[in-house]
DNA sequence: AAGGCGGGGAG
DNA sequence: CTCCCAGCCTT
């Protein structure tokens, strides 16, 4: 029985394609390895809708991979806003300068030297040999472990070790014998997970498809298909507060780029405090930052980081703005906005902070949630965001 | 092996 | 709300 699966696996699953597949997706009738690479880094966690409106908008802006190795990454950075995940923008633009430097702009077809590039793990590695130079290579992302799962029945949870292992082991062996099927196989895959065999409603219960491997699936043969592959508990995602600087002189706003390793690494956002616990009882507000003028028309603003921004003279009174909060996948953060102008602009001696021109923001990669603040305060338009 | 890292869509 | 996604990297 599985040995009948496992040898017919790729026919059968390429027939599918060539009737229920995805089509016209726009990288997928490209053979540039540039363009393969990018659609591969950019889809990875990334919903197909978002990547159909930014992918054409990214190529269009770095054409080659020559042009995106000698941009500078802050270009890059401001590219990829709000695609989230900004590791891989950083990967993206260092694994180009890899590519260029190492290869002569040419991307390797070989997964073992694709692997050693910044930003390309096992399966993305094996995504672009597959795409871009029909190696016999294969993919394990989330689609494929849960086609996998199902089909084999396979227990035990994805992070297990011998589970992944075992996964890559049945990805390799389903390969298709000749490698010119290996584009239209591995997009395949993923057509079929995405849309056929998903997570929360598979065909085969909807009863409005038939499934071509109902008749070898175990998981949809001892009724197990919602239940794998296995699912691992979650923590509740912890709850932070923290204060948020909008500082504007004329029509310029006060920025300041993040560091790389904390989350929207290497974005410009507003100055901020620290991130603190959430406190649900009243006893936080204690912690909370003071904000406050000062004798002479000084502005303060202490935040509980021991930064402080003072000498603005002629400040307005200070506002409370409005509470934004903001859902990532492990956190959930409420910003306090403070919303103060000045007259007269600080002098900036370290290199973090900058005051930005209104109509020069587009140029910056800002965190969804402050960019929507932006616009929701009609300090500027969504046009000159989307630069 | 586990945790960090965004954002948006689906249910 | 919760869960999920064309993962990778660091610890």
């Amino acid at each position: 029985m599985s040995e009948a699966l496992i040898k017919h696996f790729a026919k059968k699953l390429i027939a599918w394609h060539g009737v229920d597949g995805r089509q016209g997706l726009p990288w997928q009738s490209v053979r540039d390895p540039y363009a393969v690479w990018v659609s591969e880094i950019m889809l990875q966690q990334t919903q197909v809708a978002t990547v159909l409106e930014r992918y054409p908008r990214f190529m269009k802006r770095f054409p080659t991979i020559k042009k995106l190795a000698a941009a500078p990454l802050d270009d890059v950075l401001a590219e990829w806003a709000g695609l989230g995940y900004y590791t891989r923008a950083r990967n993206l633009h260092a694994c180009a300068k890899q590519v260029v430097e190492a290869f002569g702009g040419k991307f390797p077809s070989d997964t073992i030297l694709l692997e050693q590039l910044k930003g390309i793990g096992r399966s993305t590695a094996g995504a672009i040999a597959a795409f871009a130079f029909h190696e016999r290579a294969p993919i394990l992302d989330a689609n494929v472990k849960r086609i996998l799962a199902r089909l084999f029945g396979i227990e035990g949870t994805i992070q297990e070790k011998a589970v992944n292992d075992q996964l890559w082991l049945l990805a390799k062996k389903l390969l298709p014998n000749n490698a010119a099927d290996m584009p239209v196989y591995t997009q395949a895959l993923m057509d079929f997970g995405a849309t056929w065999c998903t997570s929360r409603k598979p065909v085969c219960l909807t009863g409005i498809k038939r499934c071509p491997f109902a008749k070898d699936c175990q998981a949809n043969l001892s009724d197990q298909v919602l239940v794998l592959p296995r699912k691992v508990i979650k923590a509740k995602s912890p709850e932070f507060d923290c204060d948020m600087l909008l500082l504007r002189h004329g029509d310029t706003v006060l920025l300041q780029k993040r560091p790389e390793k904390a989350i929207w690494g290497g974005l410009w956002s507003l100055p901020e405090s620290e991130w603190r616990a959430k406190e649900k009882n009243l006893a936080g507000h204690a912690q909370r930052s003071e904000a406050y003028l000062t004798s002479k028309d000084l502005f303060k603003l202490v935040l509980p980081n021991e930064k402080t921004f003072t000498a603005l003279k002629s400040c307005k009174p200070i506002e409370r703005g409005l509470e934004i909060k903001h859902i990532f996948t492990h956190r959930r953060l409420w910003m306090q906005i403070w919303h103060v102008s000045t007259s007269d602009a600080v002098k900036l001696s370290g290199g973090d902070l900058q005051w930005v021109s209104l109509r020069q923001l587009g140029k910056y990669g800002l965190p969804q949630p402050i960019k929507l603040l932006l616009q929701a305060l009609s300090l500027v338009r969504g046009d000159d965001l989307r630069s």
